[in-house]
DNA sequence: AATGAAATTACGCTGCG
DNA sequence: CGCAGCGTAATTTCATT
């Protein structure tokens, strides 16, 4: 469906490495002009290439230094739907992701400090259809870009 | 340490929302000048509550179409460094992170298809002291914002 | 120390060729 | 796609509390 092109993909990648650059900016990298890149990204933006612009975040600075997954099984009964709409309520949980086979779903979470994990894995378990969960702390991360 | 009161944390917020969204318009949600929000903003790179700003991918659209997550375990003579390194090279890793316990790491995963998949997963147990592996494969995601 | 207003520069945006 | 023109935003400077 999309037709995007190398110069597409040096813009997307220009992008991902700073989503604030200026057209002007991005006209130099790839050799166009700033109307031509405005109109190759504003492209992406309407065929969905380019779902958002955001700002990236240093959790721990803000108080917020403890990150984990947790793995969780359900009830065969259970649907998809009732797993993510738990989870997004509370704050804490930065990303769910569902799962095939076993566990069910993975779950992203940020948290102060380990009182406050046991806290939130305890409203996960208690919330419904949980019959088992496994989290994995994280000591260090990397993320490309 | 830094100080970031209600206010900045309401642009925290806008900027997640939207990283590209103007000092005008952040202006009138919180009540300030357009200049007292640029200093805010740029005090909070400063210090390194904001990391960065990037754009959001549909990696589907581009053709990347499935997503996994790998567990891996080393060998107890492994250091963290090797096994960063190891990945990062690897276009294919979107992020590693570093656990305590089992599994000894976590890998993020984006490919084209199935065999992609397994190539990947191939080349990250041959390389170096890989002792076992478990993937999961998602099925569906949700991320805040 | 942080703010707002004003002035300058740069960028975003649109229509036309 | 490039060029050109106009409007808007970013950025710096200065003055104020």
């Amino acid at each position: 469906m999309p037709e995007v092109d190398e110069t597409d993909h040096r813009l997307l990648r220009s992008l991902r490495e700073d989503g604030r650059r200026t057209y002007s900016e991005m006209a130099k990298e790839v050799g166009l002009s700033v109307a031509a890149v405005k109109r190759r990204v504003d492209r992406m933006r309407e065929i969905g290439v380019i779902t958002g612009f955001t700002a990236q975040i240093d959790h721990a600075k803000l108080g917020w230094g403890i990150e984990a997954f947790t793995e969780m099984r359900f009830t065969g009964t259970t649907g998809v739907r009732e797993i993510v709409q738990t989870a997004t309520q509370l704050p804490e949980v930065q990303a769910v992701f569902t799962i095939a086979g076993d566990p069910d779903a993975l779950m992203h979470l940020r948290v102060r400090d380990i009182s406050h994990l046991q806290q939130i894995i305890d409203k996960l378990r208690r919330s419904g259809t949980v019959t088992g969960t496994k989290t994995l702390m994280v000591l260090g991360s990397w993320t490309r870009d």
